[in-house]
RNA sequence: GCCGGGUUAGCUCAGGGGCAGAGCAACCGCCUUGUAAGCGGUAGGUCGUGGGUUCAAUUCCCACACCCGGCUCCA
């Protein structure tokens, strides 16, 4: 080995013999062209780094591609450049302030002088811009320079000298050290000689590695996501390491779009929200109403054999009864504005559980009467700001699956590990199968109760988490005002994620409302609260479960489960006679006369998303058959109808208790 | 709440200071049909609401309501 030369180590701990002085693309390079061609950084004993950096005696290298994660995060960043210096170019005085990579894409924030906004023109305009950027071919030159050198060079760049100011004096949040890193100096990558950004990086040689990508949208945002601070425009972009790549993101935001529940609640008439009602309030039209009606009912047969007893509660309250829960403190501005009566203020109620306080406070309780689980679909009332609403996903007025669960504080770990049984086999049987977890802790700020009773909840929690061997994530300050909490997310069919059901620990409201029990010891005790929802929301749950299934409900939740065609007026009688045997059964059955040709009415029950249509013609009626067409699935003629509704018996069986599928 | 865009027939959308348009759906006929759009006809509108400019406003301006994309918020 000559004394010029240098090893550096593999990620499969494997060395290489590199002459002194190369970079980590020389690495690339000598493994392999087309390794060299995929990469755009590389990993330097443990930390990110440009191609260009030199490798050292000894070092740890791993070549970043693009078609990796990490590798697109490098490609998106750099696009991200470019597209600041694409507005830069074309609108003079433009400050431009952070640009991550975001997931799919990126985006950058800027501030156009005279408040102007962009158009969706200027959009396109930018958009060719970035290719002439890309087609020059410009180095990415990365530099260190001190602070002085820094504020000096964005003298002009307000922002920019905000970041630099507040990651040197240790201010920062960790938001801005993904754009230039901290310390005494900072890092910038210069493309032009007019054009540098500030910037920890790394990022890719050259412009020319870019181009699959596309501007997205623009959009108002906060500097710094601060509410009171300056409105910025924000461009968003998507970009990718290949064109079929970027093809494919295109392709599933397609499917997506065609799953917006907003959409399908249209085309399927399942529910409206009319102007005239205000804004976040739904009506549920007949096939909307069904559906969500079979949901409710399985989710109350769950909760009657799973120990819970039902409760009602109504829908207004006196103010007085959300200053003992504190809701009136910590969500005023969420609530619904008060009504003065006679006796009263009144406030439409945001959540059900200090009602459920009072229906265990009524009277007495023993330890024998614990866990008490109360269980109600309670229409809560929250005044979610105008711009927040979202079809039924953010809505105004919604029913939670809600339950209350009081328990002795030693029963609590068992009672968490079996709630989360429940959740899970809940949600299971509306075809979620991949879950996160998440836990939340307590925000000081924003919260009630002494340390040791949230360290004791914390606690719980997680000993219920570990019970179940499952991963979850900690989400710090996250907590509700009154204790700890486990969210679960689930995966849709096509992997999207949406944080549904919800553990809430409590010991606060028991004080709050002055809870008790007599334990074994003929003693005074407080229970622990339990507050948990699986649907969290029906309405928003709805929402979610009619994107999940891109509106083909499964046959048990469909509102249509059977159409019959006869195939002319002739077999309108036959048809009619298995429409009212399977209605007889409870199955919700319809039938479309020969009005219209086959082929259309056809058509029509495959864009209803049907799980069955039946056609009967002459040889059905002969032979008391049918031609089964599945959603889905192949046409067969000639089966059974005993065969076919022995099949249709069996795929719905057990879901719900008999009498409850319509 | 903030920034931007929008609202025309039941739905999807075109149009544009001077008689309001299409496709699908609906309705009425004809067709009697075997697995994803048969043919013909009819009807359907205070162009989101209110105000303003104008000889004239669905079109331009303002306000409000609602919707969409984000931001902020989300018990």
């Amino acid at each position: 080995m000559s004394g010029s030369a240098i090893d550096v180590t593999l990620p499969d701990g494997s060395s290489r013999n590199l002459p002194a002085s190369s970079t980590a693309l020389d690495l690339a390079q000598s493994i392999g062209s087309r390794l060299a061609k995929a990469a755009v950084a590389a990993v330097i004993g443990g930390e990110e780094r440009d191609l260009s950096s030199q490798l050292a005696q000894g070092d740890q290298v791993a070549i970043v591609t693009a078609d990796s994660d990490a590798g697109r995060h490098v490609l998106r960043h750099s696009t991200a450049h470019v597209l600041a210096q694409a507005v830069v170019a074309l609108f003079p005085g433009a400050k431009f302030t952070i640009g991550p990579a975001i997931e799919d894409g990126f985006y950058y924030d800027f501030e156009l002088p005279g408040g102007k906004t962009f158009s969706d023109d200027d959009l396109q305009a930018i958009e060719s811009k970035m290719r002439d950027i890309v087609k020059a071919d410009q180095p990415f030159v990365r530099a260190e320079m001190s602070v002085k050198d820094a504020l000096a060079l964005f003298v002009d760049q307000p922002y920019k000298c905000e970041i630099i100011e507040r990651v040197t004096s240790g201010a920062s949040d960790g938001a801005d050290a993904g754009e230039v890193g901290g310390g005494d100096s900072v890092s910038v990558y210069r493309n032009t000689d007019s054009f540098v950004d500030l910037c920890r990086g790394p990022h890719v040689p050259s412009t020319g590695r870019l181009g699959h990508f596309a501007l997205m949208k623009v959009a108002g945002a906060y500097w710094r996501g601060n509410e009171k601070g300056p409105m910025l425009q924000r461009i968003y972009g998507t970009a990718w390491e290949s064109k079929s790549a970027l093809d494919e993101h295109l392709t599933r935001l397609a499917e997506a779009e065609k799953r917006d529940h907003r959409k399908l609640a249209v085309e399927m008439d399942l529910l409206s929200f009319p102007a005239e009602l205000g804004g976040g309030l739904a009506v549920w039209h007949p096939k909307g109403a069904i559906v969500r009606k079979l949901m409710e009912d399985y989710s109350r047969h769950r909760h009657q054999t799973g120990g819970y007893q039902f409760v009602f509660t109504p829908h207004l309250a006196n103010a007085n009864l959300f200053e003992t829960s504190g809701h009136l403190h910590f969500y005023k501005d969420g609530m619904y504005p008060p009504m003065e009566m006679d006796n009263g203020t009144y406030y439409p109620k945001p959540m059900n559980c200090p009602m459920h306080c009072l229906i265990y406070r009524d009277r007495q309780r023993s330890y024998r009467e614990l866990p008490l689980r109360l269980f109600e679909l309670g229409t809560v009332y929250r005044y979610e700001r105008a711009g927040t609403l979202h079809g039924l996903l953010r809505i105004r007025g919604f029913t939670q699956d809600d339950s209350h669960i009081f328990c002795a504080e030693e029963q609590m770990a068992d009672e968490i590990t079996s709630l989360l049984d429940f959740v899970l086999s809940v949600l299971r049987q509306f075809g979620f199968e991949d879950f996160e977890f998440k836990l939340s802790t307590r925000d000081p700020d924003k919260s009630v109760g002494s340390d040791e009773i949230w360290e004791k909840a914390t606690a719980a929690l997680i000993d219920a988490l570990q019970r179940h061997n499952v991963e979850y994530s900690v989400k710090e300050g996250d907590a509700a005002f009154y204790g700890p909490k486990i969210d679960i997310d689930v995966r849709d069919a096509i992997g999207r994620k949406w944080q549904l059901s919800t553990i809430q620990c409590d010991f606060n409201l028991p004080e709050r409302f002055g809870l008790e029990y007599i334990g074994s010891d003929n003693a005074r005790h407080r229970p622990i609260m339990l507050h948990r929802a699986l649907f969290g929301s029906v309405e928003r749950f709805f929402g979610v479960l009619l994107e999940h299934y891109g509106g083909a409900f499964p046959t048990w939740l469909a509102p249509v489960q059977v159409r019959v065609l006869p195939v002319t007026t002739a077999h309108e009688e036959y048809a009619t006679r298995l429409v009212e045997q399977m209605r007889g059964e409870g199955f919700r059955v319809d039938m479309v006369a020969a009005d219209e040709q086959l082929g259309k009415r056809i058509r029509s029950a495959k864009m209803e998303r049907l799980p069955y249509v039946l056609v009967v013609g002459d040889d059905d009626v002969a032979n008391q058959t049918i031609g089964v067409n599945p959603r889905g699935g192949d046409v067969v003629r000639g089966v059974k109808f005993e065969s076919f509704m022995a099949d249709l018996r069996a795929e719905t069986k057990g879901v719900l208790p008999q009498g409850l599928s319509s």
